[in-house]
Order: structure tokens, then sequence, then C-alpha cells
RNA sequence: CGGGGUGUAGCGCAGUUGGUUAGCGUUCCUGGUUUGGGACCAGGCGGUCGCCGGUUCGAGUCCGGCCACCCCGACCA
């Protein structure tokens, strides 16, 4: 119906795209690579962002902030680190602009030359690094687990809503432990904390892993990612949780003093996740006709569409619908009721079906008559005239419903698009036709990746978690591996 | 940074070998009729044709330069 929205089948890209700005989600600025995010796309962050922070709140996490520019010389403290972020750096060097000697515009005062240029954090570690040096003298001091949520720069080549800008908002956590143990666990339990929230909020299916070499975080020993799988086939990295090791502690020399009396280095871990989250929320369920929003993420939950010939029936109706709106508000949703006149109301079902509200109400004559409303579900399309008693707990029992029909869908989505390859050719080809998660020996090597990645654009996107031990050959070299991986085409 | 493409009303586009006052759809505004799946009629607002220069009696149109954006690659959450 949405006459306005490219197909998904007529070109995934397009869709997303149109997506994003009809739904009034985002739009580009005149910034180059960075984004507008409009009141209807932020207020999903908000949702995103409350949910996340009182899950890290509860596994026992403190907020701070930490400054955006960062002095230069700290990013060659850690020289693996520098080399993955050297690339998409914005610098400050100036600090001081002045009126043009023409009389036109301003230009950079020469005079304002910064001693040392500054850089517009891409990410936090080395200026928190830093800080963590100055608090941290013994064990006592540790651990310290601070979440920051703050934009990032990384000057992208080519940009997409959400899904890759120049600026983004994220959280970052930053944790400081005194054993190694310790670390890896807080990393396991921050992944863990990812896949939960994005299985019980945004209803994404996700498979928690490790990184291959190639795709680990620059300057971690170990990344762990949760990886989602979108409706056409390609897979999203939507967060990820690092093992620092002590590389951030010996570059920024943060040593504490042990039970033992011994100066040890501290063991750090680092996780985030970003806007893109809103990325993967509209690739893995939206449909033709606009955005479909599980109902833990929507900022409107239920609508209601006054459908009226007369003055008299709409007042009518609108005393009903302000009374259903207050009982359903009083169970905690958010409710608007639509009795604006400028659009008739086929226009406002098609448009609230655009912005993804899980359920719309309708009420008309004939339910006014019959006591009844008009019950239609979002992420089926279903109608039903419901009777207005007991409605209150119709609805809080059909959101529910919609959040996991929507989660089994994506999951069986997911299944029906993970494929056992044990061939060479039978990996291509899945890769070719099909696309998806395809689970498949690899010598573990960063070379064959590479190659692999050359052939068929396919990377390896995590090695499962819960993975069973096998034996088997490399799919490329037929050298002996223990385990399968998932590869997949990758955003 | 390579290859391709596009800049004309808020958005989408047309504009012929150079020729009057630059046009169409949509959006928007006004009034009226409508309202159970994207209504209709009438009237109206809205433009430095990406920028700079050149050719010409005359440039949206031809020439030169620049800029911006989009798509495809390399790079990336």
């Amino acid at each position: 119906m949405a006459k306005e929205l490219t197909s998904r089948k007529e070109n995934y890209s397009q869709w997303y795209n149109d997506l994003v700005t009809k739904a009034d989600l985002a739009e580009n600025s005149s910034v180059r690579g960075c984004m507008v995010i409009k009141p209807y796309g932020y207020a999903i962050w908000e949702k995103m962002r409350d949910a996340l922070d009182k899950m890290f709140k509860e596994t026992g996490h403190v907020n701070a902030y930490f400054p955006m520019m960062i002095p230069k010389s700290f990013f060659s403290r850690e020289a693996s680190h520098v080399e993955g972020f050297a690339k998409e750096c914005a610098v400050v060097t100036h600090y001081r602009l002045k009126n043009a000697p023409d009389g036109k515009g301003v230009v950079i005062d020469p005079d304002a030359k910064l001693e040392e240029e500054l850089v517009l954090r891409p990410t936090s570690e080395t200026i928190i690094w830093n800080t963590y040096k100055n608090w941290i003298q013994s064990y006592r001091d540790l651990p310290i687990l601070i979440n920051q949520w703050a934009n990032i720069v990384r000057w992208e080549m080519r940009t997409r809503l959400f899904l890759r800008t120049a600026e983004f908002l994220w959280q970052e956590g930053h944790t400081a432990h005194a054993t190694r143990e310790e670390a890896i666990e807080e990393t396991y339990r921050m992944i863990e904390v990812y896949a939960r929230f994005a299985e019980d909020f945004m209803a994404v299916p996700v498979i928690k892993g490790k990184k291959s070499e190639n795709e680990r975080f620059a300057g971690a020993l170990d990344t762990f990612c949760i990886e989602a799988l979108m409706q056409d086939g390609k897979a999203l990295q939507s967060g990820t949780s690092h093992f620092l090791g002590q590389n951030f502690a010996k570059a920024f020399d943060v040593k504490f003093l042990n039970k033992d009396g011994k100066l040890d280095y501290v063991w750090a871990t680092s996780w985030g996740v970003s806007t893109r989250l809103i990325g993967a929320l509209i690739m893995a369920h939206s449909d033709d006709n606009g955005l479909i929003l599980p109902p833990r993420l929507a900022p409107i939950h239920v609508v209601i569409i006054p459908i009226h010939k007369s003055e008299e029936q709409l007042s009518a109706i609108s005393e009903k619908a302000h009374l259903i709106k207050k009982e359903l508000e009083s169970q905690g949703l958010v409710v608007k009721y639509d009795d604006s006149d400028m659009q008739k109301p086929g226009w406002k079902f098609a448009q609230y079906e655009l912005k993804g509200i899980p359920v719309r109400l309708a009420i008309g004559p004939r339910d006014l008559e019959n006591n009844t409303v008009e019950v239609a579900r979002r992420d089926t399309l279903e109608k039903k005239i419901i009777p207005v008693n007991g409605l209150a707990s119709y609805i809080s029992n059909l959101l529910e419903d919609i959040q996991q029909t929507m989660y089994n869908k994506a999951l069986d989505f997911r299944k029906k698009n993970t494929f056992k390859a044990d061939t060479w050719d039978e990996f291509k080809n899945i890769l070719e036709t099909k696309g998806g998660f395809v689970s498949a020996h690899w010598d573990g090597t960063a070379e064959t990746e590479i190659k692999i990645k050359e052939e068929t654009k396919a990377t390896v996107r995590c090695i499962p978690l819960n993975n069973q031990p096998e034996e088997g050959k490399c799919i490329y070299t037929g050298r002996p591996s223990q385990e399968r991986v998932l590869f997949a085409l990758a955003y």
C-alpha cells in the first residue's frame, strides 16, 4: 500500500533508505556523513538507552563522562590501537576564527594553532586509561566499572543512516580489574547483557561469538560480539565486548599494588553498542508497509483513530476514545489519539503503519453502537472487532503476543537462512544464491580468512560461544579444523 | 582515492538545433464538499535553473573551470 516506499524485493537498500527518511527517523545533514536523528528516531534510541542503562546499573556499573577531544599523542601509546583508528580520525588543529581580510566570512586564525592537536574520539580507551592511572593505586581501588553515553566520530568513506555515519551515538563501558579472570568474566557478562537486550527488547535473535583475529578490535586480546541476521541475508554486528588484557594498562602505565604487596598491571575490558542498533531493528523486522516496532521499544504503543461523518459523531467517539486512552495509560502504555481533521482515516492508517506503531484502534459509528473497537496489529496486519469491556487486558496481552511473535518470526527466518557447507563449491553457492549464515570449517588463520573474503566477500562473523567441537577440514585449504565458524556477508 | 551518474520550486521530474514571462506532478496555503484503507472541486503561494567565468543581440540550453551529492569498488561498528 505504501505508495512511496520502495519494496524490499525491488531494492533492499533503497527500501531501507526510504524507510528511515519517510518514517521520520533520521535524515542526512548538511555535514557529509553525519545524520540528524529526528524526534521519532531519537525516541526509539531513548527507549533503548533507558533499557540498557538499567541493565548496566543492575550489573554494578555507574555512568561518567570523559572529554570528546583527546590529545593526539595518546593515540601513539598502543600500537595496534593507533593502526586500527588512524585512518578515520578527525583532528582539531586550531582554536580560533577571525574575520576574513576581504570581509567575506571567517577564516581560521593562523596564530591560534594548537601546541598539540586534539583528536575527536573514535573511541575513548586512551583518554580513559590516561585518567584511570590517577585513580588506581591498590587492589582496593578496583574494580572500576564505568559506562559513558557519548558521541563518537569516525571519518567513514561511505555512510548510511544509522548503519554507518561519521558521527554516531553510543555507550562505551570501560572497566578495570585486578585479575585476568575477573576481566574475562566481565567481558562475557556484558556480551550476555547485549544478547539479552537484543532478544528481549528488540525481538532480534543474535548469535554470541568470538571474533577472528581479522575482525578483532584494535588493541584487544579478544573481542566478543552479537551478530544478527537481516532480512536480506546479511549479518549485522550489533554489539561488541572486548577483553583488553593489560594492553592499555601497559600503554598508560596503570599499575596497582595487589594483596601480596606486588605491583601489577590492571586488567581491562570495554564494550559498546550504538545507534546502529536502530538499523538492526529496522532491517530485522520491517516490511513493505513500513516500520514494525517491537512493543518494548515502540515510543507509542497504541494509536486510536476516530471514524466519523458528523461533528456529533466525532464528539461521541472522542469521549469513548479518551476513556479507552486513560484506561490503557493506567497500564503504563503510551497511547495517541489522533482526532486531527487534516487527514482521512485511510491516510492515517497508512501513516501509522509506516511508523510501526504496534497496535491501532479504530472507532466508528458502528463500534459506538455495538460498544466495540477495531483492533489492528502491525506485525501481522490482522484486524479484529473487540468489545470495549476488557479491552485493556486484551491489549496488554496482544502487545506481549506481538513482541513474542516478532521474535519467533525473526528466529525462524534465521533458522531457515543458516546453512552448513562442507565443500568450497557448496560454500560459494550458498553465498551467491541464498545468503544468510554459513556454518563451515576454517583452519583458523588470518590468511585463509582474507582469501575467502577476497573471493566471496564473506567474512568470519564469529566463532559461536556455544559451539560443539567437531572434527573437519577447512573449506578453503582442507587443513584440519576442530569446529565450525559462522561466515556471512556483513554490513 | 579509482569508475559511473546527477545538480531546475519543500520533494520527484520535463525542458527539442540557444529564442518571449521556465513548466508538469506532488507537497503546502485558502474556501467548500467529504471521512470504516493513502478523498474531490476551485483558487493561490512557491525559482539567483549548483557556483564562477566565457561565447552570443540573447544561455536552464553551448564552452572552460570549480563545488556538492548519489551509486559501484578499496576501508569500517
